[in-house]
This record gives structure tokens, sequence and C-alpha cells, in this order.
RNA sequence: GCGGGAGUUGCCAAGCCUGGUCAAAGGCGCAGGGCUUAGGACCCUGUCUUUUAGGAGUUCGUGGGUUCAAAUCCCACCUCCCGCACCA
């Protein structure tokens, strides 16, 4: 079946209805936003997810009366555009062929797409097309992206509101750098998307007489151990003045320092030969010690030379034995064999000199061994959480290796001797431009100061306040606030807002659409031209946020018309603040925090977000969506194969918020067919007036208030799995029975019946399945729009409790039966059903009562029962007594209530419905009797056994 | 390391918050039947063990505990996944 049609049709109806654009009016207003897309390719599945989940939020809402807002913006800010619109520049073939095939962009745009913005315009609209081809129920009216003029003011004003708090300063910061493209790196930026991470190392400058000897280390701690330095002997160092002091470096370590605002001057030359064997006097110790030759030290990582503690790096311990055995070869060193391993950690389950232990463990006889790199990964973790420092370490004696690393680095930097180094990871790192980046230490960088502690203190404290959807996540915001720093928010390139006060920065991404929530209340007024935004500045900002300011000078200032003025303000006022904020669960260590945050600095607290809904992600046939493993699935491609509406559901029924959704084909297709045989079965169930009720009808509409009622308060609880689960599955179960029933007794006038409870099924699956929803609502003969009319509300008065219970009844009579012919494997020819006796019900009430009650004891149970003479005969059977308790307590408690309130039901007269459902299932008649029944036939004797709830069955 | 999440019957996956309706939804797979020229789709029945009367037994990562009652609550342990930054 082919959906295009029908989703046209409504979409249509919708569009001309206007039905989804807001504007104030005197109803309660619910506004629902999710973070904007970023225009760099088109959207997928995974995308889908939160628009959808906000969507169906959206929708919900607006049927329960809400004037709903759900607005949507484009977020060009970033830098991943202008890397890709300089691929296509250089004429990348990876990335073109992606454009051509995966993403399906006609040629000529291509050509375009050397200009960043034309990419992200192009993305824009493709991703804006999906959006309305899903149904999201979007105002259009309020759409901006984020370098649109106006917005740029926005961003100045709310940047400038931030640094007249104090909350915007300026530091000096590391970062991955491409020296050719002067600019930091990302993931994005680099080849391989390797991420560009970094270590910091301790520098220690060892003293060669008028020189320093620095050496990078990551564990200062062992300064006490060291007992020589290391140097490539056929490495040619290099003689620089740093700063004020002349250092002796690797070539590729002067490169490093440079881009760490050190001021290098190189003065000369000197060969690794050449400085061993000569004494160097350790810092921080009254000591000398010598340099000595080692290969394993390379001139590229560090500073081309090492400090030496063989005692607790497998490294050094193996180089100076290898030195040892070939001691003859070095004469001008000439007690090398009294060099020995100074101990100072100790750590459990290694003895004095742990690398020795670790190397004679791994096999290691040289320092060329590969394992060697095992050897100290493993020494350094234990030796770091569970070493302390032996009493040869001064001051820092006995002290756990985690806390000494610490204060031993602080200790060094503070005399002096030390100075730090920032080194990237994985080696090598290349810029897509082909560079090769390194580590810079950024000066004037602007920060956004989160950690302000006032600041962290408001948003501890909004976070435990405001509503967070799952709950689990609130703590993970805590956390998040917790460790937040200082973060950059300005960048030297990329599209987006200018810093007000130094042009030549640019805001960065994250720090630009934090507060964007508000400008949709007003960008209706720009995009339908009744605002001008080309003069617009902070004074008419401070007066439609802030209330700041005069209305006569700001009309006068804009030359905005007063009445003009007064309605963006109050727009603004009637929409804030946002009541759901819905975004992925990546979003929330920053994004959503950083939203959290700026809102506390720039707004009152009425005007503070509401509520965080947060989703996991989806997953492609179980596995994660990833480019390399080409199962990206393109939403729009998914939309003309299997319709929005099986999207929208097969990506919210498989999972519940927090866990990750799997998207796979059989569950699409599944849900495909479903949805299909509804349109099939409402045109079979016009309006039409209903014939006197029956048992089962009453049944089928307390079902379904029950239905209502458990299906509202799981989307009130944003649990949308569950929600769908009771509107489609339960709600089927259901209705298979209802069927099952009336079909057994012939009947023709439920119709009637069945189209109602269609329509109210149809009216809640609405916000799920919009299009679905609108054509089976117009199929089965309703007025109007299934997503304008109300949400149902579940009505108490209408649950009839007896045909509740009578329904059970007969649903487990009917299991009994069912069982005793497997088990028996006989053919029915007859059936008879015996119920309880009178005194048996009675006995049950009194004996549900004290359970309920919470009294479970068997034996005061008994004797109440027989004190009473309306019960007294249970003497004659005491284990209907434990059967009746076992019974009870394996119901639900629901179950329990609704039987207290009920009192007895008539089980004869219920159980007569059954006679129907037997004689079209086994062909065979039924005959029901009392226990107490005189004429009753009873061949086998089993009336006896027949409990309330529980009737005897005789099956020949 | 810090923080978060997960481990359920052949597979996927609900249930756990709020203990009892739980041998545990739903889907897939498998078996039998129906429909169909055939395939697909669709419909019915079954799918832990055992049982010729609706019963019993053993299961929800492992080991303890609380309770009349535990997949569900508590404690410990094992295993797996995700995030840890200047990037959208």
């Amino acid at each position: 079946m082919d959906w295009t049609p029908i989703e046209k049709k409504w979409r249509q109806r919708w569009d001309d209805e206007k039905q989804f654009q807001s504007d104030p009016d005197e109803r309660k207003k619910f506004f629902v936003t999710v973070a904007y897309p970023y225009p760099n390719s088109p959207q997928h599945i995974g995308h889908g997810r939160t628009y959808t989940l906000a969507d169906v939020h959206a929708r919900f809402m607006r049927m329960s009366g809400y004037n709903v807002l759900f607005p949507m913006g484009f977020h060009y800010t970033g830098t991943p555009i202008l890397g890709m619109a300089r691929r296509v520049q250089e004429n990348d073939t990876g990335l073109i062929d992606a454009f051509k095939t995966l993403y399906k962009v006609p040629e000529e745009k291509i050509k375009e797409f050397s200009e960043p913005v034309k990419i992200a315009d192009y993305f824009h609209q493709e991703i804006k097309a999906g959006m309305i081809e899903m149904g999201y129920s979007i105002d259009w009216r309020r759409e901006f992206t984020t370098i649109d003029p106006f917005y740029n003011r926005f961003i100045e004003w709310q940047f400038k509101k931030l640094k007249e708090k104090g909350l915007v300063i300026q530091g000096t910061h590391p970062v991955g750098w491409c020296p050719k493209d002067q600019n930091p790196v990302s993931q994005h930026d680099t080849l391989g998307d390797i991420e560009p991470s970094f270590t910091e190392y301790t520098v220690i400058k060892f003293k060669y007489g008028s020189y320093v000897l620095p050496t990078a280390t990551l564990r200062p701690e062992t300064i006490f151990g060291v007992t020589n330095l290391w140097v490539n002997p056929n490495v040619n160092y290099e003689i620089a003045k740093v700063d004020n002091e002349e250092w002796i470096i690797s070539s590729e370590c002067a490169t490093k320092l440079g881009f760490l605002n050190k001021k290098i001057t190189k003065t000369g030359n000197i060969s690794g030969a050449e400085l061993v064997g000569k004494k160097v006097k350790i810092p921080e110790r009254d000591d000398e010690v010598y340099i000595l030759p080692a290969t394993f030290v390379e001139s590229g990582s560090g500073t081309g030379v090492v400090m030496s503690v063989p005692a607790h790096a497998p490294f050094d311990y193996q180089a100076l034995d290898d030195l040892k055995k070939e001691a003859s070869k070095h004469p001008n060193i000439p007690s090398l064999a009294d060099i020995k391993p100074i101990s100072i950690i100790e750590t459990e389950g290694y003895g004095e000199i742990p690398a020795k232990d670790v190397i004679e463990k791994l096999g290691i006889t040289n320092q060329e061994d590969p394992k060697l790199e095992e050897a100290t990964k493993e020494l350094y973790s234990k030796e770091f959480y569970g070493g302390r420092l032996r009493q040869n370490t001064g001051r820092f004696a006995h002290k756990v290796v985690a806390d000494a690393k610490e204060e031993v680095k602080k200790w060094i930097l503070d005399n002096g001797n030390a100075d730090t180094l920032y080194e990237l990871n994985e080696g090598v790192v290349k810029c897509r431009c082909g560079a090769e980046c390194v580590v810079k230490l950024l000066d004037n960088q602007w920060f956004l100061d989160y950690s302000n502690p006032e600041w962290k203190e408001k948003a501890h404290s909004w976070i435990n306040e405001m509503k967070i959807l799952p709950e689990e996540i609130r703590n993970e915001f805590n956390h998040v606030v917790d460790w937040l720093k200082e973060r950059a928010c300005a960048r030297q390139h990329g599209l987006g807002t200018k810093l007000p006060w130094d042009k030549n920065w640019i805001i960065e991404s994250l720090s630009d659409s934090v507060i964007y929530m508000a400008y949709y209340t007003i960008v209706k007024y720009v995009n339908a031209g009744e605002i001008k935004p080309d003069n617009i500045s902070d004074s008419f900002f401070d007066y439609i946020f802030l209330e700041k300011g005069d209305l006569e000078k700001v009309s006068s200032e804009y030359n905005i018309p007063k009445e003009k003025l007064e309605s963006v303000k109050k727009e603004f006022q009637y929409y804030y603040p946002v009541n759901a904020r819905h975004s992925g669960r990546d979003l929330v260590p920053n994004h959503l925090t950083f939203f959290i945050f700026n809102h506390l600095a720039i707004f009152p607290k009425k005007y503070w977000p509401e509520e965080i809904v947060v989703n996991g992600s989806v997953l492609m046939d179980g596995k994660k969506m990833s480019k390399s493993m080409g199962n990206i699935i393109p939403l729009r491609d998914a939309i003309r194969t299997h319709g929005a509406d099986s999207i929208r559901l097969a990506i919210l029924i498989s999972a519940e918020l927090l866990q990750d959704a799997d998207f796979n084909q059989e569950a699409v297709r599944g849900i495909k067919n479903k949805l299909e045989n509804m349109l099939d079965d409402a045109v079979k169930y016009k309006a039409a007036n209903e014939a006197s009720l029956a048992q089962e009808d009453r049944w089928m509409y307390s079902r379904l208030q029950q239905l209502i009622a458990k299906a509202t308060v799981s989307i009130q609880k944003m649990r949308l799995r569950e929600a769908l689960h009771y509107i489609l599955y339960e709600f089927d179960s259901d209705v298979q029975w209802y069927l099952k029933r009336a079909e057994a007794k012939n009947r023709a006038d439920q119709a009637g019946i069945l189209h109602k409870v269609f329509s109210t099924r149809v009216a809640m699956l609405s916000p799920f399945a919009p299009y679905v929803a609108e054509e089976a609502w117009s199929r089965l003969g309703n007025q109007g729009l299934a997503s304008k009319s109300p949400w149902p509300v579940s009505d108490e008065a209408k649950i009839d409790l007896v045909s509740v219970q009578s329904e059970d009844l007969l649903k487990a009579t009917l299991d009994d039966i069912k069982n005793i012919i497997k088990v028996t494997k006989i053919t029915p020819k007859k059936m008879t059903i015996y119920t309880a006796a009178a005194w048996k019900v009675k006995a049950y009430q009194k004996i549900l009562t004290q359970v309920t009650g919470g009294d479970v004891n068997i034996g005061t149970i008994i004797k109440s029962l027989i004190a009473d003479s309306e019960t007294a005969e249970i003497k004659k059977d005491p284990d209907f007594v434990k059967k009746t308790v076992n019974d009870i307590l394996s119901e639900s408690q629901d179950s329990r209530d609704s039987k207290n309130k009920v009192g007895a039901v008539d089980e004869t007269e219920a159980l007569l419905e059954l006679g129907s459902l037997i004689k079209s299932e086994y062909g065979v008649d039924l005959q029901v009797f009392s226990e107490t029944d005189l004429a009753k036939y009873d061949p086998k004797n089993k009336a006896r056994t027949a409990r309330p709830y529980k009737p005897a069955i005789l099956i020949e």
C-alpha cells in the first residue's frame, strides 16, 4: 500500500486549517522545543527520534486543550561545514561521491558547495522537507537560521549580558591546533577523524653546568628515584635559548615549545654522544648523576631527554641492564656497575624493585622489546592507585602515589625547577589540510566561566527543582555541573556571530544556542516584515525579554509602533518559559547543561525552563549507525518506502525514553501491516444506534475507560512505548475477545459500539501516527480532524466492575477447559459446569476481607469462619480455606480491590454466557448448575470441588 | 579513575519505579493446521520440564538477605555498553 497520497492529503488539510500556527490567546500555553539541527547532511532515521517524541508531546498537549507552540530553527554556526566546503574546493572525491550517492545531491548543487553557506542552505531545505513529510506539527512561521542578522543581534545581546555579569572571562588554554590553518582542530577536522587529545607532562629541569637538560615525565614523584638521564647518542640535540635559560633539547621539542608560547632562539648544537658520561645536577636533590646512552629514547617524544628511574620504570631498568652488559664499550663512565636502582614506592604484590619483577614476569630481555610498553602500563597503574612513597622521599613519605604526584609536581614547579609540556596522545595527527597538528597554548581565549561557584550553585538548585525525564538523568546533570570548568566560547573561524567587543572572534556553536528558544517567540514579527532587523540592538531585547527601558523611547528608537512592541513583548511573556525541552542523550553533558546555566544567568526565575526530556539513540538492526558501516538510511528515503507513520511508531515502540531504540525492517513491516489492517477495519464500523447493552458490550466499554486512563498516564510521563502498547496491542486483544464473544452469539448489532470504541482509539493514536489516524477517523465516518478532536477522558462511571469480573471469570474458565482438554486429550462430547454453593461465596467474601486486611493466617481465618453460622459448613472442607487464600494471594491488588467493591457476582448467570463460546469453539452444549442444585447432572461427583471464581468442570 | 546504563525463557525484547494478575507481554524463529495454482502475505494452534482433569517442578547474570510472597526491594560480586570536553 502506498501511503504517499494519504500523507499528502492530510498534510494539505492541516496546512489549510493552519493547525500548527500558534499565537497567544486565552488558553493555557505549552511551549515544546527540540535542539535545532546542524545542516551538514540530510537527516537519517536516528535524527527522527527526538523530533518525533517532541511532536507526539506537542500533539498530545494540543488535543488536551493547550495552545501549543512547537517551532524549529537551523543551526548554521560551526566549522564542519567550512571543512566540507574546503574539501569540495579541493575536489575531494570521497566527499563528492558521498554527496552524489549517499545524499543524492544533484550535480549542479554540488558545484555550489565550495561556498559553505550553500551547503547549509541545501541541507536546511532537505531537512525541513523531511520534517514536513514526517508530519511534525511545527509552526514554520518562526523558522530562522543562526546567521540571520536579527539572530546575530540577539546573540550579541546575550553575550553582552553575560559579560556584564562577569561570566565571560579571558585566559590561556591548550588546544589541538593546525599550524597551517591557524585554527583549533577537532575530530571533524582531522584525517581519519581522530580526536586530537593530549596529555600534560611535567618537565623537570636538570642542570648541566649553565645549561638545562629538561626531561618530560608523567610521574614527577619519581624524581626521588632518578639514577641517571638517558639521551639517544645518535640524535643531534639543539642548544636553544628558551625564555631566559639555555636548554638542550631535540629539535622536535623546540618546535613544540614554540607553540606553547615559549621564546625559542637556537644557539647551537650538541650530539647525544657528546653528552654521554657527563654529569647533571638533580633539582631538589643535592646529588649528581650521569648522562647515559639509550636507544629507546626518541627525539620526537617529550624533550628527547629522559630521566631514568630504573626501580619503577621498566624501560629504564632494561636500558640500564643492557648498558651494564656492555660496560667495556663505555670507558668514560667509570662506575657503571655502581648505579643501582633506587626504590621509592612500595606496592603490594611487588618486591623491592617492581620494574625488575614485571620485566621478569613478561620475559623481557632487551630495551627493543615491544612488551616494555605493556610492562610500563601495568606497573604505572598498580603503583598509581595502590602504591605508597617510601621513607626516602622526605616530606612525601607514606603518601599514596595518586596524591603525592600532584603535590610533588606543584613543589617542583613552585621552585622554578619544572615546566609544563603538552604532547598529542596519538602521535602524528594530520589536519584535513594535510598539515601535522600540534598542541598550542592559546592566549586571550574567551571563556564562559562555568566554574563560577555561585553560578554552579544556582544551576544545582534549579536542576533539583525542575522536571527531568527520565529521573536518573538528574544525577548526571548534577555531576556535569560539578566538573564543568571554563569553556572556550569563541573561535577564529566558522559561521556565526562575531564577539561584540572583539570582532576577531566568532561565538562558538555551543554558546550561541543556549537561549534561542526565547527568540522563537519574537522572530515571527521579523519574518512577517513587521520588524526590520537592521538597526535592532540591545535596548530592544532588554525591553522585550527583561522589561527594562521605556516603551516610548524604544518605540521611537527602532521606529516600531508601540502596540506592535507591546504585542511582541506579550508574546514572549505568554510563551516563556519553555515547558519541555526534548533532546538526545548526547547533549546532556554540554548543550542541555549550558541551556540551564544560561537561562539562569540571563532571565528571571519565572522564565527558567520547566522540564527537560532526554532520549537515547537509534540503532539500525541492532547496530550503531555509521557512515563506514553504510547502514545510514536517510529519513526521506525511509518515508517513501515505509510511510511516515510506520517510522514514527517503529522508533517510538522499540524502546522507552533512555534506551537505545532499534530500528529494524521487520518491526517496521509488522507495524505497517497493523496500520493497514486498522484502516481496513475502519470502514466496517460506521456510527449506528446501539442496541441495549449486553454483558460483553458493558465489558468493552469498561475496558476502553481503563485503557484511556492507562494510556493517558503513560503519555504524561512520556512513556510513549508503554502508551502505544496499550493503544495498539492491549486494545487489540480486548477487541478480539469482544469479537469472539459477539460472533459466538451471532450478533449483528455491534457496529455502533465498535465505531465508538475504534474512534476513541484512533483519536488516541493520532499524536503517534497522525496520518493514519486522520484517514481512519474519516473512514469511520467522523467529522473534522482526529488531531483536532479532544483527547479522550476516562470516565470512572462507565466502568462496570461486575462485567469486568464476569468476563475475567469466563476467560479463566475457558482457559481451564482448554487445559483439561490438552492434558486429557479427550474429544469433548458434553460439558458441565458447577458454581460454588452459597456458603462458599459468603466464606470467600470473608476471606477476601481478611486477606485484604493483611491477615493470611489460615488457622485464625478458619476459626472465625466456624464461629459464624452462615459459614460454619467450612468444617466439612477445611482445605477450601487454604486454596481460597492462595487464589486471592495470587491476584493483583487491583483485582482484589475490585472484587471487594463488587461483592459476590452471580456466577451461574455469568457462566451461562459461556454456552455460545463453547458451542462455536467445540461444537458441544454446555450446562451450568449450582453445586447445591438437587436436580443437577453430576455423574462424577465433581460439583463439590467448586469454589468462587473457580467453578468445577466436567468434560465428557 | 569519575559518572551513567544494562545482564530475562532459542533470538530480539517487555516486566523492575509501585513485590502477589509471572512460566513471565509482543515480535522473530520453529512445529502443526487453514487459505493460495505456487511463493509471499494473512489467519488459527503450539513452543521450560512433567502431567490422561484444570496440577506439580525448575527458571529471570552469581551469591546472600528482607518478606506469608522476589524477575521486581536491600547488600556483595562478576560481565558488558556509553560519556569524560572546547566538538556538532
